[in-house]
DNA sequence: CGCAGTATACTTATGTATACTGCGGTGCAATAAT
């Protein structure tokens, strides 16, 4: 009966807000959970309106929504998109740094008013008890998380206070949570619900498979073969197209380049001033840049339908950077490509922004320290010599191992049954250690699918944990011939996908997925593995759990 | 980790080999100077 009556009103309000005629069964499940107040990860591609999915079940539900959202554009354009719907339901305010303090207030007093229903924050701001505090006194209804994969992604070192997001929410009245990304992997998946504390979460998930992209590999040898095989794409195909590069000075190189030979194309990185890149960003959307050469700053809340292709000219850091990269490709449905073109040396790099492992005695000088009492950053780092960067990443990491918890009013300092200062120097680089390791696997896990004769659609799918029965019949090995169909017998695979085994060296870990006659585990300590089902078999490698 | 660019050594005149240095992604917010 229950609901019956959520799926009307769900479907009224689709029609009324939003002009919806229907609403997708995903979408609808969805919305069921949020209606039921149950908490929900919600991981599907971008365009398969994903935003409604909070918005339309909020415009339903007494008390305002707060919008976790990571990027201030990406908020502004949400917000404006939302406007342009012209329905008092849908108002929206933000609290950011971009506001000054009086029109914060104002978005505080619209929210309690009822005159907003939306307010987006970043987590940074909540990280402030006095702002806490004030979203608290809202009672918000809800709490929605945009692009919540950057939990998982950037909570690690980047941006720090993405780590402490469940005990934010906890700190605003804890109301029920919807996360929702275009991207997950298992272990993000596991990592968004520990980290968010989402409690049984209905977990909402669409097929990843994209038959609409051809996805091709090209392993380069030369500068020359590369220049080559990208400028023969770009003859071929005159639509629009993002080309990613690994560095900023790269960016403005190849851009450069391609200007000179004849294509039109303009650059795009997180070194520019902002107006520029709201310009450049606004310009490609409007089909005003055909080719758009971008560093991994260009992308997210690109809700553009008719990029045609997508080439990386170095290997991205994991399938996961990647998936999401190319996923910004075809999303009118149209044929796309998404071209590789790679060469061993790009790891190096990716090496380098995996970052190296703490040191060990400053890491026992700052545990000592938070031990002895409270303090906060600034003390910090006037105490310590540490520069912002690693003093975040090693407060973070001292955090997941018990030693440091925030302690209100800006201050750090040790929980109660915080291990010593020395165990958790050692705990923590420890963990820094199984971190760089995983990191690193995601890395290899890139190069293997470059590097694969087999069927690259399955390949990727089997690192999100989805396994696919046939091969793609969409990349390049496939088209060649060399990717080959394995029908999987139930007996050839004692390891049901997602199940848990465990390695006499590598220790716990989950069953991803199959391919041909290899099969792909992630370890917790080791990473991603990819190992030969024979041997496997052969020599009883695995157990299960 | 590995590349590009520069400096130095060795050579005995114009260039080559080796050694060293710096650089490299993603953004919040707060701060300081206009």
């Amino acid at each position: 009966m229950r609901r019956f009556r959520d799926t009307t009103a769900l479907r009224r309000a689709a029609r009324d807000l939003f002009g919806w005629d229907e609403l997708r069964p995903n979408q609808l499940a969805s919305m069921r959970a949020v209606m039921r107040r149950r908490d929900a990860l919600v991981v599907l591609p971008t365009g398969a309106g994903k935003s409604a999915i909070y918005q339309i079940p909020a415009s339903l539900i007494p008390g305002c929504t707060v919008v976790i959202s990571p990027l201030l554009a990406l908020q502004q354009d949400q917000i404006a998109a939302l406007h342009e719907r012209r329905r008092p339901e849908l108002r929206a305010v933000r609290i950011s740094s971009a506001e000054t303090p009086s029109q914060q207030a104002k978005a505080l007093a619209d929210v309690r008013d009822g005159r907003a229903e939306f307010l987006f924050i970043t987590p940074e701001q909540l990280s402030d008890p006095t702002r806490l505090a004030e979203v608290r006194a809202l009672r918000p209804a809800l709490v929605a998380i945009d692009e919540a994969h950057c939990i998982s992604a950037w909570g690690h070192d980047f941006r720090p206070d993405y780590l402490a997001l469940g005990h934010l929410i906890e700190g605003i009245g804890r109301p029920p949570v919807v996360a929702l990304t275009a991207t997950a992997s298992p272990p993000v998946r596991d990592d968004i619900v520990a980290r968010l504390r989402l409690r049984d979460p209905e977990l909402v998930l669409s097929g990843l498979d994209r038959p609409n992209l051809f996805l091709e590999v090209a392993h380069c040898p030369t500068e020359d073969y590369r220049w080559r095989r990208l400028v023969a794409l770009l003859r071929e195909d005159e639509r629009p197209g993002i080309i990613y590069t690994p560095t900023r000075r790269s960016a403005e190189e190849l851009a450069g380049r391609l200007t000179d030979a004849g294509f039109p194309a303009q650059y795009y990185h997180g070194g520019m001033p902002a107006g520029a890149r709201d310009e450049l960003h606004r310009a490609f959307l409007a089909d005003q840049v055909p080719i758009m050469v971008a560093t991994s700053a260009f992308g997210m809340g690109i809700d553009k339908p008719n990029i045609a292709w997508v080439v990386h000219v170095a290997l991205p850091d994991s399938p996961d950077s990647y998936f999401q990269e190319i996923g910004r490709a075809g999303r009118d449905g149209q044929p796309a490509r998404v071209l590789l073109l790679w060469q061993a040396e790009d790891i190096g790099l990716q090496r380098y922004f995996t970052g190296g492992l703490p040191d060990e005695r400053q890491l026992h000088e700052l545990a000592a320290l938070l031990h002895a009492k409270p303090v906060n950053r600034k003390q910090l780092r006037e105490l310590t010599g540490l520069g912002p960067r690693k003093l975040g990443q090693y407060l973070a990491l001292l955090e997941q191992v018990g030693a440091v918890a925030p302690r209100g009013r800006q201050l750090i300092g040790a929980p109660r049954y915080a291990p010593a200062p020395r165990d958790a120097a050692r705990a923590a680089l420890a963990e820094a250690e199984r971190q760089q390791t995983v990191t690193r696997s995601r890395t290899d896990m890139m190069r293997a699918f470059a590097e694969t004769t087999g069927c690259r659609g399955q390949a990727l799918l089997a690192y999100f944990g989805e396994q696919m029965t046939e091969v793609c019949g969409h990349c390049d090995n496939c088209h060649a011939g060399t990717s080959v169909a394995v029908v999987r017998e139930a007996d050839d695979s004692p390891f049901p996908v997602h199940s848990q085994v465990r390695h006499p060296e590598w220790g716990a870990g989950m069953v991803l997925g199959y391919e041909e006659d290899r099969m792909t585990v992630l370890f917790d300590d080791v990473g991603y593995k990819t190992l030969s089902v024979p041997v496997v078999s052969g020599q009883s490698l695995l157990t299960l759990v």
